[in-house]
DNA sequence: ACCTGAACACCGTTCAAGT
DNA sequence: ACCTGAACACCGTTCAAGT
């Protein structure tokens, strides 16, 4: 990781000639931030630090961004952009079926696990953060829609109960949620293997619980 | 609401004669402090705000206290006390059956509903604060025991199917936490309804998953 | 023991000013 | 348009000093 990303800061690009420090400060910005979220968490993003790393006055942001809540909003969004990415790869390299939506469950779990700070930054203070960026909501009805999806097309193949989709989905989504919450949490000793073990069970239940009912 | 709680900060009760301001100025903190939880969020805490509104200096609380996150986290301890009780009291007053059990499940989203600080306090940074506070730990694990107490009284009573009732009972808490957090989070409109809807539906669905294979 | 008050090293945000 | 620098109103925490 790292190594992905930010072009913005490496080339300055700018615009025209004599011009400040940058040329896509706006993404600089997210970048950036999202760098620090990822290694320091959200309590560690500030903006006179992200200034810094980028040679810039700490007020620069303003230009861009209403204000610090803003900018964590844009990271968020970034986040369910990758997060949408990593569910859909995992459920079509699967062929789309049962085991499509098996990993799908997988991913979402590894997704967590592996960006804990990012993926607290996506589900905290959701309805605050959409006010601060409006496309937020559809990036991440984006990432909710793979769900749904998957769960038509196991309901047209017969393999998930024909209740309505919309709430079977969030039905889904809460345990999935609730374990990534509490693995990226620490509730369970051990978090690591406790929670593979969780996940892998909890993967079989949600069969029996979406089944069709005989 | 904001009834009960806080003697100490009536009726000073001085220990001897000639003191300063407070008696019990440990217990006046912590219900100052989850006070301001409740109306203003953790990001609403402030140690100033807390010491101002006990008539006391801001740094009056490091004798009691080792930093802010030790108060926050004896406020986490506190809510999985009356959290715990919250739960017993559902499983109980429904005869400690199935109906019971349901019971319960509305209990936890009714108590996370009704207190969404505190409840984020309770289960975010969860390992962090139990290095501030070691005895949090066993509250918690007390709330998580009414929940593995109903399980194995259901598997003896047969409704409830004979996996390992730790994992059996994560499952069960990964759903209801992940639709709570999802609730308090807003990710739902209309959450209110919505939330109930999705937590009866859930009710349901649960006990598909948990019964017995055949 | 328990509490205070000044001091320190931080914050986010505003705003007149520069280019 | 885009950025700066000083200023403002906050923070948590430390520490010598008071009773």
């Amino acid at each position: 990781m790292g190594s992905m990303a930010g072009s913005a800061s490496k080339r300055p690009r700018r615009k025209r000639a004599g011009q400040y420090h940058h040329g896509d400060l706006r993404h600089a910005l997210i970048d950036q931030a999202l760098r620090t979220i990822l290694t320091a968490g959200v309590e560690g993003l500030t903006l006179r630090g992200v200034g810094e790393a980028l040679g810039v006055s700490r007020t620069a942001l303003y230009r861009h961004f209403s204000d610090k809540q803003a900018l964590v909003a844009a990271v968020a969004r970034e986040g369910f952009r990758t997060f949408r990415r990593a569910l859909v790869d995992a459920w079509e390299q699967q062929g789309r079926g049962r085991a499509g939506f098996e990993a799908m469950g997988e991913a979402y779990l590894q997704f967590a696990v592996a960006h804990p700070s990012h993926y607290r930054v996506m589900f905290g203070r959701f309805m605050e953060s959409c006010a601060r960026d409006p496309e937020l909501i559809n990036e991440a009805t984006g990432a909710f829609q793979a769900l749904l999806d998957a769960l038509v097309e196991g309901q047209r193949e017969g393999w998930v109960r024909q209740d309505d989709p919309v709430i079977l989905a969030r039905f889904v989504w809460s345990v999935t949620h609730g374990i990534a919450m509490l693995v990226i949490d620490g509730q369970l000793r051990d978090s690591d293997e406790a929670g593979a073990a969780l996940n892998r069970y909890a993967a079989e239940r949600i069969q029996a619980a979406i089944a069709p009912s005989l």
